[in-house]
Order: C-alpha cells, then structure tokens, then sequence
RNA sequence: GUGGGCGUAGCUCAAAGGUAGAGUACUGGACUGUGGCUCCAGGCGUUGCGGGUUCGAUCCCCGUCGCCCACCCCA
C-alpha cells in the first residue's frame, strides 16, 4: 500500500523549511516594530463565518470550501482565508473595546478546493495582517510601506504595487450600473465567461484576459470616477501617503477582488517572475465587516501575503542551503562515545551543532560523514585521547589539525568560529 | 469544473512490441586511528493502478489515480 499526500498538499522539507524560517521571522521583527501583535487563530471555524463573511456568492464559498459536518452534525470548514476568523475573534473577544487601532498579524495555512497548478495549492499557508479601527487613509498608507518593508526585508526586488478604489456601498452600485450599461450595448461580442460575469459580477470583466473583452472594454467607465466624496477623498488620501513617503506604486482601475467584503482601498503586490498566479500580496479595507459580523461599525483593513509564492521568488534568486553541523564527533571505542558525547554537550552549550557519531564505525568513514554532512571541523576521540585528557581536531575545509585539552574546548570555539543558526 | 502534457530505481533519465539499464545518491570496503580523488561491492524495481489487443506490452488501446501547466478564480 503506498499512500500519498492529498492533492495539491505538499510536505515542506529541509532545505526549503529555512527559507520558510527566515520569511517568518523577518515578518515578526519588521511588523513588531510597526506596533502589529501575533495571534494564533484557528483553522477550522463554523461555516457560516465564512458564507456570511466572504459572501455567498463567491467562488471560494461556492466551490472552493472544504466543508464537513462534524459528529454533533454543525458544519464546520477548514478556513480559506484569515480575515473572517480574524473579524470573528475581533468581535468575540471584545477586541473594540481596547484603544484603536489594534493591529494583529497571524501565519498558517489555509485551504482552497481548487485544481492545484504554479503557485496555487489545496493547503496554502498565509501570512495575515488585520488593523482595525481606524478610517484614515493614513493606516492604509502604513499597512502598504509595512508590505514594502517586509518585502525588501526578504531580499524581494521588481514587484509591482497596484492601488485601486472599488467605492463603497453608497457608490458602487452606481458604478456598477454605469458599467453593466456600458457593457450591455454589445454583450453578445464578450467571451462566454464575460457574458456570465455581466450578471454575477460585471467588475470581473475588467480583469478578463482575452484579447477581444480587452478591446471592447476600452472607454469603459473607470470606477474612480464614480466614487462618491467620502469615497474619493479617502483615495486621494492614499496616494498623497504613498507619494509623500516614496513608495512606488501603479493605478489600476481594473484592480476588483473576488471577496465581497472589501469596500474603498484594494491593492496587490504582483511579480513577473512567477507563473500565471502571480500576486504575491493583496488586501484591502473592509469597513463594514464587523458590523456584519455583530460588532459595532468599525473600518478595518488588511492584507494577506502568500507564502509559497515569496519562497518560489526567493528559491529563483538563490537555492535554499542546507546547514552544516560545526563539529563531527568522531570517536574510536566505547568509552571514547561516552566522552564524546559529554564533548558535544560543551560544543552545544557554546552555542554551536554538534554531530556525534552513533555506534562503532571506522575512523574513516566517520571523517567521509563529516565531510559530506559538511562539518567545519571534526573532532577525534580515541584510547590514546582519553588517556591524555585531550582530543584531536582537525579542520575540514583547511586540513590543519591539532590537539586541544579537553577543558580548553570551548575557547577554542568561541575564539575561532562563529556561531551559525539556521 | 474544463483543456493540454507527463507517470520506469531515492533523484535525473535510457530501453520505440521480444518479459529493464545507466549516471548520481546512499552504505561498506581497498586504507585494522585521518575525509575530499580513485577503484571495488551492494537494488528480485508489482515499469502508478486496473482492464483490453497480442504468442508476447514499459512501449498500442480504454479506464482510473497522481503530478505538472493553463482556464475559471485567487495568496
């Protein structure tokens, strides 16, 4: 019997789990010191968070859900996004009543049914950011150069960052009536799937890749023209941010998003370098969620960054390196393991890898391990040794080789090398 | 859900109807206490699975599962 991951979900290993590590953790110190907190959410939640908080008539929670009932028979999903469960603890946990904003961030993965390809997975992993609380475009301005910062932290170049407005509920209806008029005049000439997005999403047909829909939409109403006041001010706020704090950024009136709570500011961070699924990073203001989610009225925005697809970016500018130990143990005899074992205690205590060897084996092919684990040094434990309560070391990279006491161990180290983290 | 490509050793790939091979990796040895180079030894792999055609299938046909890419849509 062989068994197999599930379709589209993937094992992630070593040496790609340091990629992993590093992007996780620059996450953490950049958005520290932006005042954003971690929280853990979880993975599964009652359906209805999400059909109510997505919208109904999404793709995602129209196909794209894993939904079980459980054994007492509630229907629970396994989350295909953060922000839904971040609105439901923001509420549950009376978040609203500390000082605005509260800015969180989380990691994990989340889960699509879809058909896996380049960049897309059945379990995905996410990194989460939620700030609620605050209406100025200003927060909205810190959220994007936080994404920036966070980006250029990982060493990611040439990304593209597109900025759009969608309206709110008081003036995207009008757009979208403006739009539907504009589209319906020659409807029939639109490809199949744009002739069925005119009824379920007429915003959708702004971002159809074929070649005809492209040309037909030119002169198309733009949705920032159609903002109300509130609205546009909001948007004119944004980019006056943006320009004054120099982050470079694209217009995109055809920029919509496919999750029904977004309102006003929508943005996305793409790449050439990847395939067809290029964003990297999207998100936007939802400024009615909470509300609908039984809070008080409160705006909010957020975004979402997709992780595999910064680690394919990073795998393309430089391969994912193993770690080497720094110190081989070798040893020759029983009691020789047992003394290098206390060793290895010493070389880890200073703060470095030590590898032993487990069992008897040749002196020789205990160095061919150590040079293909591609330890820096080996250290050789044997009768003659123990005897003079000292060891041999010898460098892997240089040859050199010498005799230390063992008590002189860990200056040795701390003197010569430095220490190396994964 | 739709379309196309691909499934042979851990990995990369041969074998184009006559019942599978190479490189690499791995382990050990040559070198009974000194790695990297070299040489030697070690794999009965249900050729993804199931059926069909054939005297005979890794190869042809059908189905199925999986992977990849694209569409839809999205991080």
């Amino acid at each position: 019997m062989k068994y197999n991951a599930l379709k589209g979900i993937q094992d992630i290993l070593p040496p790609d789990v340091y990629i992993w590590q590093s992007i996780e953790s620059t996450a953490r110190s950049i958005f520290f010191k932006y005042g954003f907190r971690e929280i853990k959410l979880p993975i599964i939640e009652s359906t209805d968070i999400f059909t109510r908080g997505i919208g109904e008539a999404t793709d995602i929670v129209e196909k794209e859900m894993y939904t079980f009932p459980d054994k007492a028979d509630r229907s629970i999903t396994l989350r295909p996004e953060g922000t839904a469960p971040a609105v439901r603890c923001y509420v549950e946990n009376g978040l609203h009543n500390l000082p605005s904003p509260q800015k969180f961030f989380y990691t994990g993965p989340m889960f699509r049914y879809e058909r896996p390809q380049k960049g897309r997975f059945r379990q995905f992993y996410q990194i989460g950011v939620e700030a609620f609380g605050v209406a100025q475009p200003t927060l909205d301005v810190e959220l994007i150069l936080m994404l920036r910062d966070f980006l250029e932290g990982i060493g990611l170049r040439e990304l593209n960052f597109e900025v759009n407005s969608i309206g709110d509920e008081k003036c995207r209806p009008d757009y979208k009536a403006a739009l539907m008029n504009f589209f319906g005049q020659n409807l029939d000439e639109f490809c199949p799937d744009c002739r069925r997005r005119y009824t379920t999403n007429p915003l959708r047909i702004l971002d159809c890749k074929v070649e005809r829909c492209i040309e037909l939409r030119q002169g198309a109403p733009a949705v920032t023209d159609y903002l109300c006041g509130e609205c546009r001010e909001h948007f004119e706020g944004l980019i006056a941010g943006l320009r004054a704090l120099g982050v470079r950024y694209t217009l995109n009136p055809n920029l919509v998003r496919g999750l029904d709570y977004y309102t006003r500011t929508t943005f996305e961070v793409t790449s050439e370098h990847l395939g067809a699924q290029k964003a990297v990073a999207a998100g936007g203001r939802y400024d009615k969620l909470i509300k609908e989610f039984g809070g008080p009225p409160t705006p909010a925005i957020g975004f979402a960054i997709g992780m595999e697809r910064i680690v394919a970016l990073l795998k393309e500018i430089a391969p994912a390196v193993e770690p080497e130990p720094k110190v081989f143990i070798a040893t020759l005899g029983k009691e020789a393991e047992i003394e290098g074992f206390k060793i290895a205690g010493q070389v880890r205590a200073a703060g470095f890898w030590a590898e032993p060897n487990y069992g008897g084996a040749s002196l020789k092919s205990q160095l061919r391990k150590a040079d293909r684990l591609g330890a820096e040094f080996a250290f050789i434990i044997g009768e003659n040794e123990l005897k003079a309560g000292k060891i041999q070391w010898k460098g892997l990279k240089t040859g050199e080789q010498g005799e230390v006491e063992i008590r002189n161990i860990t200056s040795l180290l701390t003197d010569n090398v430095k220490p190396s983290n994964p």
